[in-house]
DNA sequence: CGACAATTTCGATCGGCGTCGTACAATGAG
DNA sequence: CTCATTGTACGACGCCGATCGAAATTGTCG
């Protein structure tokens, strides 16, 4: 029967939609930090399981979903696996500086 | 006796002592994110009842502490009032762009 | 089909933070 | 000295969010 429509549609605000200040609570917390870090430094996409934060499993897709949500990170479903990474290109484009900034502080 | 030793000594952060995370965790607030942008706009001193925020005094001198204690804005006490400032030049060394691209977001 | 792997969803808990009102301290004017 | 001004300290309250564990969903492989 055509499909059981169970698959979460990874929701993802334009560009125009992302605010500053919903980029910056997202990334007001020390895991989400890290996950960003980790996503700039791989430069591709990274699925959700090879992510090293110290947090469970459900806790880092709630976080994942916040940055996707904040417009920080994009999510791409492929089989069981779902491939995160970084809108770089929007991010830059709205706030200049912003992203480079954060990364390049080592504290 | 000697002095009532009740004057607060303003606590600020040196310059090596400031957070990248601490400082997006006190931008990450909408009244105080308003408070950044009126001490930036003004680009000089504003006293803590020049502020227009809709909170309670009480409140912007919470909102003030944090920012202060993140090391995003200076204190300098002058008689009964208190002169606030933006420590652009830190925040520029240590995290170039930051500012620049939180202020230029106009959402 | 049946087992396993990758993630999400759900419900619950628990601490932290933004907010307020009031009381209080410090300073300057009359 | 008294009073007004400016700001802080303190306690309280309510809410949002970070975290977890367990169960459910989906896809892959044998």
């Amino acid at each position: 029967m055509a499909k059981s429509v169970t698959l979460p549609p990874i929701v993802m605000p334009t560009r125009e939609e992302i605010t500053v200040e919903g980029v910056l609570r997202a990334l007001a917390d020390p895991v989400r930090l890290a996950i960003v870090r980790q996503l700039a430094a791989s430069g591709t996409e990274v699925s959700c399981g090879a992510l090293t934060v110290p947090v469970t499993k459900s806790t880092i897709t709630h976080h994942l979903s916040i940055l996707r949500q904040a417009g920080v990170v994009a999510g791409r479903q492929e089989g069981t696996t779902r491939f995160n990474s970084l809108r770089r290109n929007d991010l830059d484009a709205l706030f200049p500086g912003l992203l480079d900034g954060v990364l390049a502080a080592q504290r």
